[in-house]
DNA sequence: GTATGTAGAATTGTCTACAAATACCACTTA
DNA sequence: TAAGTGGTATTTGTAGACAATTCTACATAC
């Protein structure tokens, strides 16, 4: 994921922002879910997983919060933590959402015409035109998901890019979800072709309109919906070790 | 704002989901922002804070994590929490924020068609005329987003409900931070008259079009690029008298 | 008179300990 | 044997205490 970038006209020296502890331990959290360290429905125990990241329970249970806010987790009272888990009509709540978010991307590359932000796009379709020629399913299925968050994150808009992590985040969970396996489509490249050429021509609608209809594929693929679209590939997730790794925070 | 429904089809029981004290917490600081008994740019001490609302500095520490994922609050090491200034370019991005939510809140509402929906809508705008007709800008300002909630909560999207409850506030800090007042303009239900036709006649496109529009015109008012537009009528926000009250926390 | 360095106070960040709620398991009983 | 019940153990929720950082004020040097 590409990183902030400084604005034109602001000051040449900012106010370090080094990150916090609750920062790193809601990047390792995120980046556990990402990657189904934390398997879905996964419940965590606090004092194990300050233990594995070398630090206390107080700034743990305090990230575990901004993930609460996201959605990504769920607290019950006197329950605990637990992944959250995305199925049924969650799935079209989700997916409506990317389809408001990604389509105001859109417009907002279009608009700002910035050639910059275009090629951090257009370097992530080569990468998914590239991994669509392999034979790798989930190789595929994050070059997808980085051209969407590549798309956004192009817009420059800074709420919609928040919105844009955690919809990916929660992307994953609902696959991870659905079936406990991972389903992509394999030629994937074309039609995302189609969304990337109307946005090279600047046709706005053609390029939402592209972006709305790819993700009602994808809810239909995932809520089953869609039996005679065969040309997609299952994978089945590792089965989790029950002992699960995360790394320490460094950097204090 | 409006309560959440319960989503026709769901168990008739559910595991009572009492609010957690982080819960209360939360709503009660963004009822403070919301309020404005917490101005903007106001650095809270936690001590304070936990003492008026009649907790320990643990839950306040992790129900602030919420309003920082939010963008609610700022939280910078060392120096603690203070409540976030919106303006300039982030005014822009806000309401392209609100631009995506909105736009696609119209869409499930027209495709859901659920009348009971319709009908909260329908009561805001009728809120909102009477609320015109009256002289007391505050309460103009209050029912425009009363109104754009309810569009957003008739959408019955959990995910688009979030953000826009965060939206409402964010929008409300940005009129504090823009002038240190609150503008809002007289003829404000004729605009929102053609947004509700439109959702009437189950015109899509329009109904967008028309949020869009009234949208962009917030934005041109609140970075004062639009110095043609006179009748708006500014108020002043009441001074804060130091000492801000939090009502403490009850239920346990 | 301005700027820099230092000491003190106050506030935040983290940890540990205690209280309360929940889940699990054995036991009893029909 | 199955269901209900009670007790125990584990986990979470909250509070208070300690450590570290930052801000403010004052003194000193240029």
């Amino acid at each position: 994921m590409a990183q902030h970038v400084s604005p034109a006209g602001a000051p040449a020296v900012f106010r370090v922002p080094r990150a916090s502890t609750v920062d790193l331990i809601a990047r390792e959290l995120r980046n556990a879910i990402y990657s189904g360290a934390l398997g879905v429905g996964t419940q965590l125990g606090e004092i194990e997983i300050a233990q594995q990241l070398g630090v206390s329970r107080s700034p743990l249970r305090e990230a575990a919060q901004r993930l609460v806010q996201e959605g990504l987790l769920t607290a019950t009272p006197g329950r605990g933590l637990r992944i959250s888990i995305i199925e049924g009509k969650q799935i079209n709540d989700l997916y409506s959402a990317r389809k408001a978010v990604e389509s105001e991307a859109i417009r907002l590359l279009i608009e700002n015409g910035d050639p910059d932000a275009m090629a951090t796009v257009e370097s992530a379709y080569e990468k998914l035109v590239i991994a669509s020629q392999g034979r790798d399913p989930r190789t595929i299925g994050d070059s997808d998901l980085d051209f969407h968050w590549a798309l956004v994150d192009a817009s420059g808009s800074q709420r919609l890019r928040r919105y844009m992590s955690t919809l990916v985040l929660e992307t994953r969970i609902a696959s991870f979800s659905v079936s406990q396996g991972y389903v992509v489509r394999r030629n994937i490249a074309e039609s995302h072709d189609t969304i990337l050429a109307a946005i090279r021509a600047g046709d706005v609608e053609a390029a939402v309109a592209a972006v709305r209809a790819l993700l009602d594929k994808a809810v239909a693929r995932l809520t089953g919906r869609d039996s005679e679209d065969f040309d997609v590939e299952t994978v089945e997730e590792p089965h989790h070790t029950g002992a699960i790794a995360l790394e320490p925070i460094t950097q204090r």
